[in-house]
DNA sequence: CAGAGCTCCTGAATGC
DNA sequence: TGCATTCAGGAGCTCT
């Protein structure tokens, strides 16, 4: 599922592909996406790319026709290929380039949107996120603020756009597991020294996953990028009954607020003794 | 306002 | 072998 970390790579990879370029059709194939694809795409013939940003795991393509907002739901990806290659399944949108390229839009679950706005700023969707997770601006101050007067379960806080952006269930698994602190605490427990510990370590794991997305990068510059994300070196997610890689207690896993969690019942205990 | 639950969709995994 | 069922999962929206 694309993270912050994949959509920042996506962003990166397919950038020297359009700017400067224009944009001389937008071909939509299945509108039925999260929301219905924005029928004002089409009108961006001949509109040329100003330049291409990220705000949370929204990938935006400035225009000087406006701004196109898309977003990769958990099993969209973006690939810039020849302008002949034929269509797939899934294949939802492609927007064709004037250096005989297309930037094709591929989505099995059809989770993901694509939004226009003549200034991205002004969507309500994008007002109401919280902060970029890499920003300063999420300190561990910040998170101790929005999280002592709440008794959500940290994991869902650390999920939760309106506060901070990003961070998805992955992350918020691992990022758990490796300060000690149990998924299911209700936020208002959290002290501020567990938030010094937990916002560096959330930043750490990021900033290493974007890292690691140079590898995917390599693969969507091949058009049958077949390839499935990569899988990382994950600690708990997804390994129910394993040993915990620290001290060998079998893995468990709750579902908090919808999503599946896994953690380490020695390492991360519910009730915090001493 | 806070927070729980619902919903979109399809492929993979599981059950018979 | 094949059909039917179950589940995951980002995030906005609705309801309490």
């Amino acid at each position: 599922m694309p993270e912050l970390p994949e959509v920042e790579t996506t962003k990166r990879g397919i950038e020297p592909y359009l700017i400067n370029q224009q944009i001389k059709a937008v071909v939509v194939r299945q509108p039925k996406l999260r929301f219905m694809v924005n029928p004002e795409l089409k009108k961006l013939n001949n509109a040329r790319v100003l330049g291409l940003s990220r705000r949370a795991k929204y990938l935006i393509i400035h225009t000087n026709k406006g701004d196109i907002v898309g977003h990769l739901g958990m099993s969209g990806t973006l690939q810039v290929m020849d302008d002949k290659t034929p269509a797939q399944k899934h294949d939802h949108i492609d927007f064709l380039i004037d250096n005989h390229k297309i930037l094709r839009y591929h989505d099995p679950r059809r989770f993901g949107a694509w939004l226009w706005a003549e200034h991205a700023e002004d969507l309500p969707i994008l007002q109401k996120l919280g902060v970029e997770p890499l920003e300063k601006e999420f300190s561990a101050e910040y998170l101790f603020n929005h999280s002592c007067k709440r008794k959500m379960p940290v994991k869902s806080l650390l999920m939760h756009n309106p506060i901070v952006v990003g961070v998805g269930n992955i992350y918020a698994n691992e990022s758990l597991f490796l300060c000690g602190i149990n998924p299911a605490l209700p936020a208002n427990l959290l002290t501020l020294t567990d938030c010094e510990k937990l916002v560096p370590t959330i930043k750490k794991v990021l900033k290493q996953s974007i890292k690691q997305g140079g590898t995917t990068l390599k693969d969507f510059k091949q058009p049958d990028g077949k390839l499935g994300y990569f899988v990382q070196k994950l600690h708990v997610y997804g390994k129910k009954g394993e040993p915990c890689p620290k001290c060998k207690t079998q893995i468990e896993s709750l579902v908090i607020g919808q999503r599946n969690s896994f953690f380490c019942p020695k390492c991360q205990p519910l009730l915090k003794s001493k």
